[in-house]
DNA sequence: TCCTAATTTAGAATCAATTTAAGTTGAGAA
DNA sequence: TTCTCAACTTAAATTGATTCTAAATTAGGA
């Protein structure tokens, strides 16, 4: 997502900080990680400025939403095709940027027209498996 | 799952109806899905029943919970290792058995122990392509 | 500067999921 | 058989994320 990418839409102050944090946290927030962060700057914003916002990016493809956690929205702000590394401990995302040629076979289509696919790598992030290493006497998952 | 998997938890009438429902109905049904049919067999029964059986199943490893929707768990009964193949129009989930390897570069880990991957490809099934066929003259998304 | 549609805001409403507390059930012990 | 206790079910309250609403404000073009 680029600033200047953003022409047909309004370009009020909130909006301005809602995506440079977004273009500065690239960790897939979500949109409560966003208000938090940008009301520090805008102290009367409201939750659904955030929500708008975060949709009318969406809208104009600036921004990906990512149903990777059940109950929460997080979105991602590389609109390039990639897959996710995710860690099943604290649920961090990283990006992957390795292209994979997946040809589903055609007795498998069940009659869809196919126009895309995505990989997610489940695992333990670095951070999580030292905290497990530390505490491994008194282990609790 | 198979009946018989279910040994250390309590096999009450309101279990043993859920479980069937998710063995007779494999379109990933959600909490909502399964309370709805499953109450016309029990009237009284109350969501948290719903959520604690799968709570359970899912513990017991007999379900996979997915988060292939925001905002709502969808359940598959199916623990086969698989990948899914999503209708983006209806939101429709089919199975899909064809293996992939996926190979991740080392220089993409990131640090983390990769235990899993999970595919989706997305599509529009054949039911919405009917549809927007139909409506070609009037296309609404 | 003025105008207007777009945007922001606080608060209410909604939806999915979880928790709570009270009542029920059923298998094993006495 | 009756007692007991833990597991289970239930309705209702609660939480958390999101969406809606209606009134006030504002960006950006005329």
């Amino acid at each position: 997502m680029i600033l200047s990418d953003i022409t047909d839409i309004k370009q009020t102050p909130q909006r301005l900080a809602i995506i440079e944090y977004l273009e500065l946290n690239r960790v897939h927030p979500s949109a409560l990680d966003v208000y938090k962060a940008v009301s520090e700057k805008f102290p009367t914003m409201s939750f659904a400025t955030v929500y708008n916002t975060l949709e009318k990016l969406k809208e104009k493809r600036l921004i990906i939403e990512l149903s990777i956690d059940t109950g929460k929205k997080r979105f991602d702000c590389d609109t390039r095709p990639h897959h996710h590394l995710i860690c099943v401990k604290c649920r961090e995302i990283f990006d992957v940027f390795t292209e994979f040629i997946l040809e589903l076979p055609e007795d498998e289509f069940q009659g869809f027209d196919i126009i895309g696919n995505h990989v997610d790598f489940y695992g333990i992030c670095k951070k999580c498996k030292d905290i497990e290493g530390l505490g491994s006497e008194q282990n609790k998952d």
